[in-house]
DNA sequence: ACAAAAAAAGACAATTATATCTGTTTATAT
DNA sequence: ATATAAACAGATATAATTGTCTTTTTTTGT
């Protein structure tokens, strides 16, 4: 449904309001390894995520990147705008134009619930709930299940 | 969500399940025509359905493609196979290797409902049920509006 | 001040998705 | 029988996505 690229700034963040603060800043390569993304493709998505402030970083040694308390009060939402933009989600599933209750297309009762559900759910959650969420019950974001400390 | 590829697929059938049948079959230029999509790629895509039998055609003069009675009674489901694959439908939203409810990631229990609601609709329900829904109620296959006759 | 470490920036490469073009085969209508 | 209309098949073209490589800039620790 995302792009490989949005689902891993997604996980990125995520891993970042883990593991990280403004005195804890991780770098690319620590953050690659650990979610088994590519490093160079990585970089480019964090720094893309860092223009639009949904990361933080600091450059020179012992630098790094990080979630300010602003960052994580971001939603998930804001990280697929900035990264895929929100058509797919937005728009028609079959491709039509526009997509609403008035001219549906035959799969529009069927998606829209679901639509509104998610969008809801990745507009309204911060990035701050979501690491709650992790931290308390466990949810995986990475293929070698890391511990979540 | 889907590629153009299958959206392009699902609207050809949809259209020739409303529109054809054996004694009337369609050429894909028309098709193509009222379902504004481009017409060589649309051809290929076609090919490719009736390989798999989800389509059938003839050749040669007052030839094209058409819905047979058993063509009617595949799912949409099928045509995604055929075209894109159903990884999207059954894999991680997060990109992780497997999805389930024993080590689900982050925003799994936000998407699964989700997935479990269509994967029954584009499973269950026949093309024919499909093309009946669009005839009583009037959904739009294409950008034009055309009308349902 | 200086060296090293890290992000930032930009050019480049590979792959996949999308789309087109050209020619061949097959069935139909005359 | 023959011409024609259509699907079928394969090669090619374009664009987007994914990924890599190299250089520059900034910051920190010594
Ligand atoms: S009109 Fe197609 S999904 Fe809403
Ligand atoms: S585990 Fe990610 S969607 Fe189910």
């Amino acid at each position: 449904m995302l792009s490989n690229a949005c689902k891993y700034a997604i996980r990125s963040i995520l891993y970042l309001a883990i593991h990280s603060d403004d005195s804890k800043k991780i770098g690319v390569k620590k953050i690659a390894e650990e979610l088994e993304s590519p490093q160079p493709f990585l970089a480019k998505l964090l720094q893309q995520l860092s223009k639009k402030n949904l990361v933080s970083s600091v450059k020179g040694p012992s630098g790094g990147f990080y979630l300010s308390k602003s960052n994580l009060e971001n939603s998930v939402w804001n990280t697929i705008e900035c990264i895929d933009g929100t058509d797919k989600f937005t728009k028609c599933f079959m491709g039509l134009s526009s997509c609403g209750d008035e001219n549906p297309c035959p799969v529009h009762f069927t998606v829209a619930p679901f639509k509104q559900k998610i969008l809801h759910d990745f507009k309204d959650r911060t990035i701050r709930d979501f690491a709650e969420e992790i931290k308390l019950k466990g949810r995986r974001i990475s293929l070698k299940d890391f511990e979540v400390t």
